[in-house]
DNA sequence: CTGAAAGCGCTTACAG
DNA sequence: CTGAAAGCGCTTACAG
């Protein structure tokens, strides 16, 4: 690889041309420039970059942390991120922490993994990345899992508790709000919800927006209609057999993720009601499964997309030094409804 | 941040003596190793690696392009990259080019965006990356679309005509003649296969396979049983009613990816098919579709994090002066049957 | 407009 | 065993 200095030499000029002709043509002449440009694409030289970095102090790099990049809301957080960094011009140093592999399926218990995640964030400052962003496999609190870093970090797909520290995630509130509206808005009045573990801050918040929309529009809330949950798809199963089993049936059935949607499928097959036209059905998460049920599953799409651009935002923004925006602290991006087959208007003789 | 030069006046020591107390300890008394470490600890001192790299000339980073982050078989990879490098103490960075965003499915014209790989290599290349690591989105030929670099390039879920290139894909021929196998070992005789484009080579190796299996088994093949499909669902639905409708129905159905699989499913509960009681099943990919349907479907699972691993290991193995093993040119992983609901063996009655 | 020179934060022969 | 010094490949005030 050619060096700025053979340039100058095969340029006949001095490196501090060859790099005005690179970085700042409007110190140089025209000419010299043309000189210059010739010989490197000549040579098709290509600055160091690393080099660069280490006089200006500053390397354009950032570091993604995921905890899991095989878990479905990875990739395409990553992906706009990457979107976003590459408009500022800046890139990604990848640590994929293999949450599963290395701990198993005991990912709330952050303290398993402090250690590794205290390595990684320490070889991403030797590398001198500018900000990070975490990506959490599941949204859980991570307080204290990084320690404090002279340099900003996002949170994604998970929340901290302290003070300063900027999250990105989306409205559980608001996406069940508008699921249960829907709902409602295709008549039915007789609406299920399968939880997750209650345990879940997230699956709390869907639960409020849930029973805010059943108040608004003046249905009672039914606790018999609230069965509890663990997202797996044995449970939407127990659940959804129980609920379409019992005396006082739902139209409907909100199923608080995907997978636990596919349990309710397996159980109205097995009791002979169809999806739609016997019981409407609606998940979320908007996973690759959701649309490989028969009928497909209509369910609210996480703005994983997004959350990648909005936390890259943040980060970028708040590298810069007059932060041209004030971002809120902590932000909700909103779920998007996709409508799909899984749901009927209720006719007004049956309700 | 501190440097070296601080932590070199607070232990009372030259910078080298710094240095090698990180990392050369033998090169100096224990005495003095501790006392720098003492500091090094207080300040929680970590080295500039960017200056590192500068002055060692290696910066153990290797480049990943990813056509796609968000297709279905790059995160696994992406894991398997990782998990490699960390064990030889390499980082990524990471340049995902959005492919679908930017050229629609279109990918098989490889000219639609040569332009950004070689802007994305050289930008690699200006960050002193060792190595780089091309994943497709889809299995095909990439001739061209990155060129001659002075540092060693592996093509993972593609391949190319260049002498001299590494790939890593799976065996497809293989992996087909052992599902069929598979499905012949069930007493399976009337085997019918859906295919994908019949100009993609990945399809071709699989009929081979498939033709194979039934050869070895003095099976005779019947061009009847043989459909065109295209890899969405669609064609699989459309393949499989056919199929299924025939005068001599197959007893057994090979969809050569998860999704068509998925239209089989669609084909037989509109015919009334109970599968696997009427109808034995098999898909290939082992995408989270295939444990979504119902029942769930029995597939061939790539070995998408084995190809990671193997890939970088072979990039790495290019990387050291003495290479220690001798790579194959062309790796072909070794796919792997993933029994589950969808297949049932015929009892001998009804061959 | 152009060049000589200092310096970013490290490592590593070399001398003592 | 330890330190002074050169140098990795750039950028950028500064002088001319």
């Amino acid at each position: 690889m050619a060096t700025i200095k053979e340039i100058a030499k095969l340029a006949n000029v001095s490196t501090a041309t060859v790099s005005y002709a690179l970085n700042d043509p409007s110190k140089i002449s025209e000419e010299t420039r043309a000189k210059v440009m010739r010989v490197v694409e000549q040579v098709n030289y290509r600055p160091n970059s690393i080099a660069k970095s280490l006089k200006v102090k500053r390397t354009n790099a950032i570091g993604v942390i995921t905890e899991d990049i095989t878990v479905f809301n990875t990739p395409e957080i990553i992906n706009g991120i990457g979107e976003c960094a590459e408009e500022h011009n800046y890139h990604i140093i990848l640590e994929n922490i293999r949450l599963y592999k290395r701990i198993g399926n005991n990912y709330q218990d952050t303290s398993k993994f402090t250690g590794v995640i205290k390595d990684t964030t320490s070889v991403l400052m030797s590398k001198q990345v500018e900000g990070i962003i975490y990506v959490g496999a599941h949204c859980r609190d991570v307080t204290g899992l990084i320690d404090k870093t002279p340099i900003p970090v996002v949170y994604t797909y998970c929340y901290t508790q302290n003070e300063g520290d900027y999250t990105v995630n989306y409205d559980d509130f608001l996406a069940a709000y508008e699921a249960t509206k829907y709902l409602i808005g295709m008549n039915h009045r007789k609406i299920a919800l399968i939880t997750g573990l209650m345990g879940s801050g997230q699956c709390q918040e869907r639960i409020k927006g849930y029973q805010k929309a059943l108040y608004e529009s003046q249905v009672l809330f039914n606790p018999e209609y609230l069965k509890v949950g663990n997202w797996e798809r044995e449970a939407g199963y127990e659940a959804g057999k129980e609920l379409l089993t019992s005396v006082n049936r739902p139209t409907a059935i909100f199923a608080l993720n995907d997978v636990m949607a596919g349990g309710v499928f397996d159980a109205a097959v097995e009791l002979g009601l169809k999806i739609p036209e016997d019981l409407s059905l609606i998940g979320f998460d908007n996973r690759e499964c959701s649309y490989s049920y028969s009928p497909k599953l209509t369910t609210m799409a996480l703005p994983l997309n997004n959350i990648g651009n909005m936390a890259t935002e943040i980060l970028i923004n708040s590298l810069s030094k007059q932060k041209q925006k004030n971002f809120p602290q902590h932000s909700k991006l909103k779920c998007a409804l996709v409508e799909r087959e899984s749901v009927m208007p209720l006719l007004k003789g049956e309700l």
